[in-house]
RNA sequence: GGGCCCGUAGCUUAGCCAGGUUGAGCGCACGGCUGAUAACCGUGAGGUCACGCGUUCAAAUCGCGUCGGGCCCA
């Protein structure tokens, strides 16, 4: 215990050597974040707190929290971090209060980008490769990989000090989960919301699959701008003119559509000595025709939508695709037409989702001549065929300036869509997919989520009911192999069909029973028909989408575990990103629909994104990545924890700063110096159990320790308020300003003193039971945010003291505020107090008077209302070291300097030659005594000189100054001002004072211990101060715990430590010695 | 083009839902404190609260519009 500077796991090992006997520790000098949370981790470890924690609440109200899964990339990254440490913080919080939660950890495991990863590590270019390969194998490559990143990814995470169920968490590869997901879709069919249809879907010519909306990304592309001719049956040289940007979808074309609102136009052009009869928007003709380069034009004739489809006109490539001879092309009125480029759309049902639906309404052929693979089909005709769409573009250009059907052409920047993976730009083609009817649900869904409590309320009112409102059916199968197998089988003799719902059923079903429910073993299984044919397995998976879409019940083991669902359904919180309103909130809210008719989770927190400093988005081109475990090495983890939980609000992006993460560190480290200040004088005066407790000392506490306590328990309320709402910013800030300004920069000031008492004064074990109840109260109060060192001083403090206190601060009760505790008048007054006392030093500065020195008087002038300072005015004494504090009344001003000036007009006709002898009576006489005299009577008589002159109130003039011994500050309610007035006897203690704190200063550089004593000579080179100050000999050796103090002129100075000080001009030489 | 969010000091931001003198931290300058001390405190300079119009006795805050940024969609 006599060692000054030990670090935690010395300590901890201290407490077994003492036996029975319960002591605090003092800690180690410096914050050391990475220390401190390396033994936390540690003891939680030997403790297995985490388990002990979730046992302890084992019964208590339910609190089902789902963690929305993330993918298993292998590295977690700041908004990631971000995401566990708010799901973190709620559940400790939760568990706090006596919640039992909820907390598997959930992975999100399949998909392209495994799939897309395993194949760039066998150089694999498309599904040939894999397939030579051999899906077995590649299916087993994809799931080591997984779980490999998920192991990686959990070391990550628990850094973080993210407690949750990391042992047993869910993971969409498992086949419980895949169960989950089969038994969904059978709900789906049963429910009539599943069906096979031919649709434009996104397509990825290189992952050779659907994509759904949500997979694609955007960004802008430079592409073809072409204006192509389509040739009006019947009508010599007349075309219509349309414009499209992707001339690779012009052998699919098979209609115009017009917009039925518009007018359009037949005009003459001229070029080049040439003319043609043309057909388009009537409003665009001239931008058209400048684009085309005519000379000139004739209007013919104006036509109606209706005119238009009329007319019928033949495919420009007639010759070069075939299939086309068999359509019949024509004009079709659609609102989606607009007033651009020439008010008539190419229409290819084949790739383009409105073309598609233009052509069911008018059952137009649903050309596609164009394969998986992103080439065209013999469809396309032989000179096409085999051309890869995108580099196909410039031929379909040749040739239809080889038939003269182009008008014009350029080149456009445009935003276009890629596969969110490989980056390829998507295609649309018209393929045979597996659908969930989701837009039946629409108003259904909105009505769900209306019942949803979203945080913030405009995250479920506006942007997810935005969402829904334009939701579109779900394409819920992939040309894939990494995922979950789709469970349904067909028997292509009769068209018969059934989804399977388990492993069990399937078993059942077939015969046959799979280990694993992956593809390609499922692929093998064949039921049989009723018609007696063989059914065979679609050979899709699903949208990876649709995987964790069902993770509300596939955590809690539903099917297989049919109990737990019914305790737990549905989710009581879930917070994610709000990329996620089309992303997870989405798909589970859809997957639930379809299952159970209503929403999976009851409430919703919206989170931001990560960005940087400047509000960019955080990406390798940019190098503007920060690794939270960068911040962690730097910082610590409890650092990044506060950090991001108290940067912004939650539902905003965080710009993420590392100056500001450094004044966390700065605003921890206070706290810790504010913990560890008390310990090293508790530890001295064997501070144990009895002695903590706060009930023992009613009559000793000061309102100080009133007011501390107050506060303390003021903040516990606005916690859990807080926490009501989910305002974790505005928690992390009432911590820190709690610690700041009432514990470090107010309390632990005025405390000082009293632990530096010798003997058991009640005052003072008063000051140390506040401490720590003070301390103890704050660690739970953070616990949550600030895990380790919440676990830290718990484990000090409360631990240290009592072996049959709770494990874990983790463990213990969330502290709601004790109303009892709380006096909001006290508060007020302290308020009051520190703002005088700042407005004194304020003043003090202008007076030039360092703190060091005393001053006679402050006095405290309200300019309004009466102030109260409510049994504080000690606290204020000694905060601006004063000897005496003056409340006036509102209204009232301290004494002022009166200057008196003569008025010359007055004096002059008066006086006449005599008036400067008066202007020089009136300057030697004393103001106030005239003006008293003036007031009282209009005159008065001033002597000079021997000579007498008689004095009326207009000779001279007034005016109040504050005097110079009187500085002044204001404050919100009045001024405050300061007598600086020095006195013989504040000069003798201001001294006294400059002494003590250079001895001070030479102990602390000797590197002494408190209780050390020490031999002390001062000689100072000045003998009225030392005459003052030899009378405060004893206070100085006292203050210094000095057994012998030397002080004269001209003393020999020795010591082992000797110094020369400049003390406001005096030189001092002072030598100190331990004794 | 549409939906949602954001724009406050050089930087990071609080306040906005519930209208009533814009508050902090960093940085800068000056001063102070000193057994929490490789810390800490005070003072000062620094704001058209993006811009415009409206509602109101009163707008950073509410409404409409414009500009800029983010997310999502078309």
């Amino acid at each position: 215990m006599g060692q000054r500077r030990l670090n935690i796991e010395v300590l901890h090992a201290c407490k077994s050597f003492f036996g029975g006997l319960q002591v605090i520790s003092e800690v180690a000098g410096q914050y050391n974040a990475q220390d401190l949370e390396n033994e936390v981790r540690s003891l939680w470890e030997r403790a297995d707190s985490y388990r002990k924690v979730r046992e302890l609440r084992l019964g208590g109200k339910k609190f089902f929290f789902v963690d929305g899964p993330p993918y298993t990339t292998g590295r977690i990254h700041l908004g990631t971090a971000w995401n566990k440490v708010i799901k973190d913080a709620v559940l400790r919080y939760r568990s706090m209060n006596g919640f039992e939660v909820k907390d598997r950890a959930g992975w999100d495991m399949h998909g392209l980008p495994i799939e897309v990863k395993v194949e760039e590590s066998f150089g694999f270019r498309n599904k040939k490769d894999i397939e030579a390969y051999g899906v077995d194998k590649f299916i087993q490559r994809c799931k080591e990989f997984a779980l490999r990143q998920k192991d990686d990814m959990t070391a990550q995470f628990k850094i973080l000090g993210a407690w949750m169920d990391w042992d047993d968490p869910y993971m969409t590869l498992k086949n419980e989960y895949l169960e989950a997901a089969w038994w969904t879709l059978k709900k789906a069919h049963e429910h009539n919301l599943l069906e096979r249809g031919s649709r434009v879907v996104n397509w990825c010519p290189r992952c050779q699959t659907a994509i759904a909306d949500s997979e694609v990304e955007y960004w802008d592309e430079t592409d073809y701008s072409i204006y192509v001719k389509f040739p009006v049956i019947g009508e010599e040289n007349t075309y219509i003119v349309i414009w499209t940007t992707t001339p690779w979808t012009i052998p699919a074309n098979v209609a115009v559509a017009v917009n039925p609102s518009f007018q359009y136009s037949r005009v003459r052009a001229w070029k080049d000595g040439k003319s043609e009869i043309l057909i388009m928007a009537s409003e665009l003709v001239d931008s058209v025709l400048r684009t085309g380069r005519y000379q000139d034009y004739e209007l013919l004739q104006g036509l109606s939508a209706k005119d238009m489809q009329k007319l019928k006109y033949e495919h420009p490539l007639l010759d070069l695709v075939p299939r086309q001879k068999e359509i019949e092309h024509g004009v079709y009125a659609a609102d989606f037409v607009t007033a651009e480029n020439t008010g008539c759309v190419h229409i290819a049902p084949g790739h383009g989702l409105e073309d598609y639906e233009l052509g069911l309404d008018h059952h137009l052929e649903i050309f596609c001549p164009v394969g998986g693979d992103g080439r065209y089909t013999a469809e396309a005709g032989e000179k096409y065929l085999g051309q890869y769409v995108k580099e196909a573009d410039s031929n379909v250009i040749a040739d239809l300036e080889e038939r003269d059907k182009l008008l014009a052409q350029g080149r456009l920047a445009h935003r276009y869509g890629h596969c969110w993976r490989c980056k390829t730009p998507i295609i649309f083609i018209a393929t045979s997919q597996w659908f969930l009817r989701i837009s039946d649900l629409r108003d259904k869904m909105l009505d769900e989520i209306s019942r949803v409590t979203w945080y913030p309320e405009w995250a479920g009112s506006a942007r997810f009911a935005d969402w829904i409102s334009n939701a579109r059916d779900w394409c819920i199968s992939r040309q894939r192999y990494w995922g979950i197998p789709l469970p349904i089988w067909t028997c292509p003799d009769c068209g018969h069909m059934e989804v399977i719902g388990t492993a069990s059923e399937l078993e059942e079903r077939s015969g046959k029973k799979i280990a694993d429910l992956h593809r390609p073993d499922v692929d093998a299984i064949v039921l049989d028909c009723p018609c007696g044919g063989k059914m065979l397995r679609s050979p899709d998976v699903f949208d990876v989408w649709f995987d964790s879409a069902v993770a509300s019940w596939a955590t809690l083991r539903f099917p297989s575990h049919v109990e737990e669902f019914g305790e737990w359904w549905p989710a009581d919180f879930i917070t994610e990103g709000h990329d996620q309103t089309r992303g997870w909130f989405y798909s589970q809210l859809g997957a639930s629909m379809v299952s159970f008719g209503r929403a999976p989770y009851k409430s919703v927190l919206m989170h931001g994104f990560t960005l940087d400093d400047q509000g960019r988005k955080m990406s390798k081109s940019i190098g503007n990545i920060v690794q939270p475990e960068e911040v962690v090495e730097r910082f610590g983890a409890d650092i990044l924890r506060f950090y991001v939980l108290g940067a912004n609000a939650p539902w905003e992006d965080l710009h993420f700063s590392w100056e500001a993460v450094e004044n966390t560190s700065r605003m921890i480290n206070i706290f810790w110096n504010a913990y560890r200040f008390a310990l090293p004088y508790m530890v001295l005066d064997n501070f144990d159990l009895k002695r903590a407790d706060l009930t023992l000392y009613k009559s000793s506490l000061r309102p100080e320790d009133r007011w501390i306590l107050s506060r303390v328990n003021s903040l516990a309320e606005e916690i859990t308020s807080q926490m009501e709402g989910y305002q974790l910013h505005r928690i992390v800030r009432s911590i820190s300003d709690f610690i700041l300004e009432d514990l470090s920069r107010w309390y632990i000031q005025l405390v000082r003193p009293r632990t530096w008492i010798e003997q058991d004064d009640p005052d003072k074990l008063a000051a140390y039971a506040t401490i720590y109840e003070v301390l103890t109260k704050l660690a739970k109060l953070m616990a949550p945010f600030t895990p380790f060192i919440a676990e830290s001083i718990y484990q000090n403090l409360v631990r240290g003291l009592d072996e049959n206190a709770r494990p874990s601060v983790h463990m213990c009760d969330w502290p709601e505020g004790d109303r009892g505790l709380i006096d909001k008048r006290l508060e007020e007054s302290m308020d009051l107090v520190r703002e005088v006392s700042m407005a004194a030093s304020n003043a003090r500065q202008k007076g030039g008077r360092k703190l060091r020195w005393p001053v006679s008087e402050i006095v405290i002038a309200p300019s309004k209302e009466a102030l109260d300072l409510g049994g504080l005015e000690y606290v204020l004494r000694g905060q601006t070291n004063s000897k005496k504090i003056t409340v006036l009344s509102p209204g009232e001003k301290p004494r002022m300097d009166l200057e008196m000036a003569p008025v010359h007009k007055k004096i002059g006709p008066v006086y006449k030659g005599e008036a400067k002898l008066v202007v020089e009576a009136i300057a030697a006489a004393e103001p106030f005594g005239v003006k008293a005299d003036l007031d009282r009577s209009g005159q008065t008589t001033l002597r000079h000189l021997g000579r007498e002159f008689a004095i009326t109130s207009e000779m001279v003039q007034f005016r109040e100054l504050p005097p110079e011994n009187l500085p002044a500050a204001e404050f919100s309610r009045g001024f405050v001002y300061v007598d600086i007035t020095l006195t013989p006897e504040i000069e003798a203690e201001a001294y006294a004072r400059e002494i003590i704190r250079r001895i001070q200063d030479m102990r602390k550089e000797l590197d002494l211990r408190v209780e050390d004593q020490i031999r002390a000579v001062v000689d100072i080179e000045s003998k009225p101060i030392l005459d003052l100050v030899v009378q405060r000999k004893g206070h100085i050796a006292g203050e210094v715990r000095a057994a012998e103090l030397e002080m004269g002129l001209g003393l020999q100075i020795r010591g082992s430590l000797i110094k020369d000080w400049d003390v406001e001009g005096v030189c001092m030489h002072i030598g100190i010695d331990r004794v």
